[in-house]
DNA sequence: CCCAACACTTAATCTACCTTAAGAAATCAG
DNA sequence: CTGATTTCTTAAGGTAGATTAAGTGTTGGG
């Protein structure tokens, strides 16, 4: 195993020793998931964080209708869970599947916890996610009470071309909140 | 001053000694902010997170057509800033005033930062609140898409009974996404 | 290589929510 | 206390986006 590239994403935001390097590696699972292979079920509790290494994940929230709503995407050095659950202990909300086949390292929430405890820095790292995170939440929101369907259309695809690239249109949609078939006309107005 | 709630809240999840506590007296600043008042506005950067010990404030986003979005809303033990600006530095999105006559402690980012050298407990305390903070963004990002605004407005109520009592109609409204009038129509049906 | 499943499109119809407008009720500044 | 401003309501008409249904690609497992 070599998360070379996991510590790069972390040493973006904090510096960190080789020992801790080689504790931080030693607490890392890594993990292959074929598309479609579910990583976290709603209704089970989130024990792990996952940082995706390769390939593409996200997550779902099933509503009462059956209808799934996507809350997040994941690829090249995001992390996901259901954050909710991982916190609070309490059954997840979320459903995390792969929409390609894919590699993540898992980190548990005791390993977490334990790394806050062993290295300091890591729990500067985690707030910085976090606040991240916070930042990324609150502007789709934004956009959510303030554009028209059509404008976050545009905006998805300015600020994750990655994705836009790999995801089906069925998935865009389900993350923008609209139908497919609402997409499509939205796709040959602005082709025409 | 003595800001005796403030490190209530901050020992609800992480412990500091004597001199800490001093410590982190000594770099909140007091602020009454009468109604109306602004506390942010949209372009300037926000170099403050404030905590607000009574009162109520809101934080909006004004869109191209010039109507107030609200992002969030702030009262007992509630921290509140653009935290987009004051992560980046960039110009705020929001605006950020006072629905009633308040008190804030103010804490700026410069402060901050010293107190996260000073008292590394603090860096948990951060961590956690902006994790908090995510999750409850994510969980509303959830409920706007999957449900109506009736049920979003039930929610509210039950999950907010606080706000729900000292905040008008037309700002839930505008919290919940919808105008005024669709909420009063929507109060109508579940009186009848 | 084939067929079954799924993704995407088109178009007609429908509905949740918006806009506009105007009156009634509450709040507020002087 | 009073006029002015703002909030809340009601109602008519309008639109963004949903639903349904059917047809046309694409994809992928056997």
């Amino acid at each position: 195993m070599q998360p070379a590239q996991i510590l790069d994403n972390i040493q973006k935001h904090i510096s960190v020793s080789q020992p801790e390097k080689e504790l931080i590696e030693s607490l890392l699972v890594l993990q292959r998931v074929p598309k479609k292979e579910v990583l976290l079920e709603t209704g089970k509790v989130a024990t792990e964080i996952h940082f995706v290494s390769e390939g593409v994940l996200r997550a779902y929230f099933t509503d009462r209708e059956g209808d799934q709503n996507i809350v997040m995407f994941a690829m090249n050095d995001w992390w996901i869970t259901d954050m909710y659950s991982f916190s609070t202990g309490n059954p997840a909300q979320l459903t995390i599947d792969a929409l390609e086949d894919s590699v993540v390292y898992s980190l548990s929430k005791t390993n977490l916890e334990f790394l806050f405890l062993k290295v300091p820095a890591f729990e500067r790292f985690f707030r910085i996610l976090m606040q991240n995170a916070y930042v990324r939440e609150q502007s789709r929101i934004i956009q959510n009470l303030s554009m028209p369907a059509e404008e976050r259309y545009r905006q998805f695809l300015t600020k994750y071309p990655q994705f836009a690239e790999r995801i089906t249109q069925k998935q865009i949609a389900s993350y923008l909140g609209i139908t497919p078939e609402f997409l499509s006309s939205l796709r040959k107005k602005s082709n025409a």
